[in-house]
RNA sequence: GGGGAUGUGGUGGAACUGGUAGACACGCUUGGCUUAGAACCAAGUGCCGCAAGGCGUGGGGGUUCGACUCCCUCCAUCCCUACCA
């Protein structure tokens, strides 16, 4: 007697069942180890459809990894200090902490109730002291190693609420909250060197199994570039300014120079100038964002000062302009207008002149490429290849200049004015800091009193003042440190006298990391730089942190990211409750491949319920049994085997190589509707019988990694003598695969005319006599000649009239 | 502005190495079952055309016997742009 498929039952069941095993905590032992890791999230208070995404392609992957007698590692935690919680807590009035805590607690829940197969012996949350206190030790290791140094940097300053805000908190250049204008405001704040790392950063992408687009923005990021420094005398001063140029071959084409607004010329200049002075305070009024200074209208101001170029001697007039980063290089650019685009639209706007220095035969300008010298005195005719040599030699011996490679890459500020963060364990003697001893770490995070709203913690008397008129540093880390080195400290996570242990040298490098495409830079670079520092240090071993990366798509709706500002999140929950987890683990797979960003569609879901009800009706009330066959298959039992067969074959290929996952589903729903009719019927042969319980067994391992909760459930009452679903792979064999026959394509003129079955070990002149006998292909062939024929074995034929 | 991607039926997508464009689904149409509906089952479904056939992978151009796939160019959308995570 068969039952109704009902998802909530058999998944509760099933769930309780891996629970009351353990079945998946993690322990080493003598299989190879798969570390599988998927990006934690932040807990906003319930999952978005992203995180199912992300979550299910990690689950799928483990399972099989599983299937395949790998000893996987799959565990989960909270990415928990952030802005969102401070937001909250203004909106709600509920402590960021509580707030957290209880996101984390139905988010939890909601993970379970999906049933991926989490370690959670060795769960974390980053707002935890026991987490925290290591990442201050990694502050102190990393100080001492010289990598943490304090520097003045700009932030957006609210002059109205007097706080500093993130990016996404300015809008139009106003703050979100008060709507007053913000302003750039310089403070002194804690950087580290992720510089000293750039090349390393940058050499070792070459070695990692990473998709291509994300290496590629990584190493743009980096930016190496070699160019030239040149000095250019500033006149009637004994000082200099230094430009850095990748283009050295255009200076002679050189009309102005331009300093960043915040330079200390600038700074100095507006001190007695009231012109200038108004031109910083408009510049200010650009959030710090790159896009924003980028995007900005290119002003400038003449300062009225001259430079002496190196090599004319004539004076060049020095600009403040405010697409000029002071971050970037030494905060002076040479204005070339002939041959860059921006230096050209600035000339134009306030009239400077324009030199042409370079020919490539080009009419207009600007021109950028590359070409042959020209105005250029005695560099003309060489190439810009030549030049830039000759020009740097001769820099260096005019004591003018040298080469230089130049990063892109800057230094990391760690520095954030916030309350819900970790604090930095710094404490200041007068002005001087020092970072505190290990044995008086943690520097807890103070609560806050009740109904009080947070603050940032320079507001916080008590936190700040020690005795003997020491000042504890009142900002807290960049949240993007907490989730550096959290990938290792997940094998350790149960140990609070180490930061890590034995755990962290076998699981470690993380074997397949799986998260947003919108990390590929920043996350990703911190984490990659974190590992290499940690193990300069000793904690770590290894050059990388995560092996193989694999990029998910975002999860869009009408077209834009799915995001509670924008009002067009669609919640997972009801779906989980009207289908059952099963269905949309498959859903979320079937409909895209990973890497690709998904459109949201409400009416598929029903399909991959539709197609679970179909598996649970073929093999809910059937019983494996052993049949005393022979090896006599008819020529449909044999069709149905090999279709089974390679579809495991490609199944195995899909979710280990390519990733591919809705196209291994395709081909699963592909063999269930292979299946012929009297297969299934009582009255079944036991050859029929044999084939139908082949396809079934193998269909039910294909299915387990995504929809496991039915596949183990069937699987179960289906019974194969001891043996658990997830123990093992099945095997197909390569022999049944192959088929005797194959289809040729005939085209005429690249044009498919005709299709014709033929034996696999016919010749070309065989299937060309074959091919010509066809009467479509006669019709088209006509009395014309044929030129030329191109034969593809085993697949196609085409002959050219 | 810079960097990285993507673009294929009414919809999500497939075509893995230059070799049958549209697999597998959703939706829709027709039929069966049903008093009716839901569910399920069967058939059909890129566009134009009575047909033969022609057209067709964002637009334009090119290479090739053959192009969704390679090259050039233009357009649109998405992600990142160092303080959202």
């Amino acid at each position: 007697m068969t039952s109704k498929y009902n998802p909530k039952l058999i998944e509760k069941e099933i769930q309780k069942k891996w629970d009351q095993e353990k079945k998946y905590e993690s322990k080493i032992d003598n299989r190879e180890k798969y570390y599988c890791l998927s990006m934690f999230p932040y807990p906003s208070g319930k999952l978005h459809m992203g995180h199912v995404r992300n979550y299910t392609i990690g689950d799928v992957i483990s399972r099989y990894k599983r299937m395949k007698n790998f000893n996987v590692f799959q565990p989960m935690g909270w990415d928990a200090f952030g802005l969102p919680a401070e937001n909250a807590a203004i909106a709600n009035k509920v402590s960021p902490k509580e707030w957290t805590d209880k996101n984390i607690e139905n988010m939890k829940a909601q993970l379970r109730s999906l049933g991926f197969s989490y370690d959670w012996s060795k769960e974390l949350r980053t707002c935890d002291s026991k987490y925290y206190k290591w990442e201050q030790l990694i502050f102190k290791k990393f100080y001492d190693a010289g990598l943490v140094y304090r520097k003045k940097s700009l932030v957006n300053w609210d002059p109205v609420d007097e706080t500093v805000l993130a990016n996404e908190q300015v809008i139009d250049g106003k703050g979100w909250r008060s709507g007053a204008q913000i302003e750039i405001k310089e403070i002194d704040q804690w950087f580290i060197k992720i510089t000293k790392y750039a090349d390393e950063l940058l050499n070792s992408l070459d070695d990692l199994d990473w998709p291509e687009n994300v290496k590629l923005m990584q190493k743009n990021w980096i930016g190496k570039s070699k160019g030239a420094e040149i000095k250019y005398k500033i006149e009637n001063s004994d000082d200099c300014l230094i430009a850095f140029s990748t283009r050295p071959d255009t200076i002679f084409g050189v009309s102005f120079l331009a300093i960043a607004p915040n330079h200390p010329i600038a700074i100095q200049l507006s001190n007695k100038n009231k012109e200038i002075k108004e031109f910083l305070n408009k510049c200010k009024e650009i959030k710090a964002a790159e896009a924003d200074i980028a995007k900005a209208e290119k002003l400038g101001i003449d300062t009225n000062i001259k430079v002496i170029h190196p090599f004319t001697k004539e004076k060049i007039a020095l600009w403040i302009g405010n697409f000029v980063l002071l971050e970037y290089g030494t905060g002076v650019v040479m204005g070339v207008p002939g041959h860059d685009l921006r230096d050209y639209e600035f000339a134009k706007k306030y009239e400077l002149q324009i030199n042409q220095v370079i020919d490539t035969g080009k009419k207009s300008l600007p021109i950028v490429e590359k070409g042959k010298l020209i105005n250029s005195q005695k560099y003309d005719g060489m190439t810009s290849d030549e030049a830039i040599k000759e020009i740097i030699n001769d820099l260096v011996e005019m004591n003018s200049g040298s080469e230089l490679i130049q990063f892109r890459l800057r230094d990391w500020g760690v520095s954030r004015q916030r309350y819900w963060g970790c604090p930095i364990p710094v404490i200041y003697d007068e002005e001087s800091p020092k970072v505190i001893e290990k044995e008086e770490m943690p520097i807890e995070l103070p609560e806050l009193a009740e109904g009080s709203l947070p603050k940032p913690l320079n507001q916080n008397k008590s936190f700040i003042n020690l005795e003997n008129n020491l000042q504890r540093e009142t900002d807290t880390f960049d949240t993007f440190m907490d989730s550096s080195w959290y990938y290792a400290r997940f094998t350790s996570a149960d140990n609070d006298d180490d930061i890590f242990d034995q755990n962290t040298k076998y699981w470690l490098p993380v074997d397949l990391y799986i998260g947003g495409i919108e990390h590929a830079i920043l996350h990703l670079l911190y984490s990659r730089f974190f590992h290499k520092a940690l193990r300069d240090i000793g904690l770590l071993e290894g050059d990388e942190p995560f092996k193989r990366l694999l990029t998910q798509g975002m999860v869009l709706k009408d077209g834009a990211k799915m995001s509670k500002s924008k009002g067009n999140t669609v919640d997972p929950q009801s779906y989980i409750e009207k289908y059952g987890a099963d269905t949309v683990r498959l859903y979320m797979m079937f409909t895209s491949p990973p890497e690709q960003s998904l459109e949201w569609s409400e009416s598929s879901v029903e399909g991959a319920s539709r197609f679970l009800k179909k598996i649970w009706n073929l093999v809910d009330g059937r019983k494996f049994e052993i049949y005393d066959i022979d090896n006599n298959f008819s020529k449909e039992e044999l069709t149905l085997r090999r279709k089974s067969h390679a579809t495991l074959k490609k199944v195995e290929n899909d979710y280990e190589v390519r990733f591919s996952f809705n196209t291994a589903i395709a081909a699963i729903m592909e063999l269930i509707n292979s299946i012929p009719e009297d297969f299934k019927s009582e009255n079944a042969s036991d050859y029929q019988k044999f084939c139908l319980n082949e396809t079934i067994i193998f269909t039910l391992k294909m299915l387990f990694p995504i929809s496991p909760h039915i596949s183990e459930y069937l699987w179960n009452n289906f019974k194969v003598e001891g043996s658990d679903i997830e123990s093992s792979w099945p095997e197909f064999k390569a022999t049944l695969i192959e088929a005797e026959e194959f289809e040729l394509i005939i085209q005429v003129n690249g044009k498919v005319r005709g299709k014709i079955n033929l034996n696999k070990n016919s010749t070309q002149d065989m299937a060309e006599q074959a091919a010509l006998t066809v009467e479509n292909v006669k019709n088209f062939i006509g009395p014309s000649e044929i030129k030329k024929t191109i034969y593809v074995k085993e697949k196609l034929i085409n002959f050219v009239i």
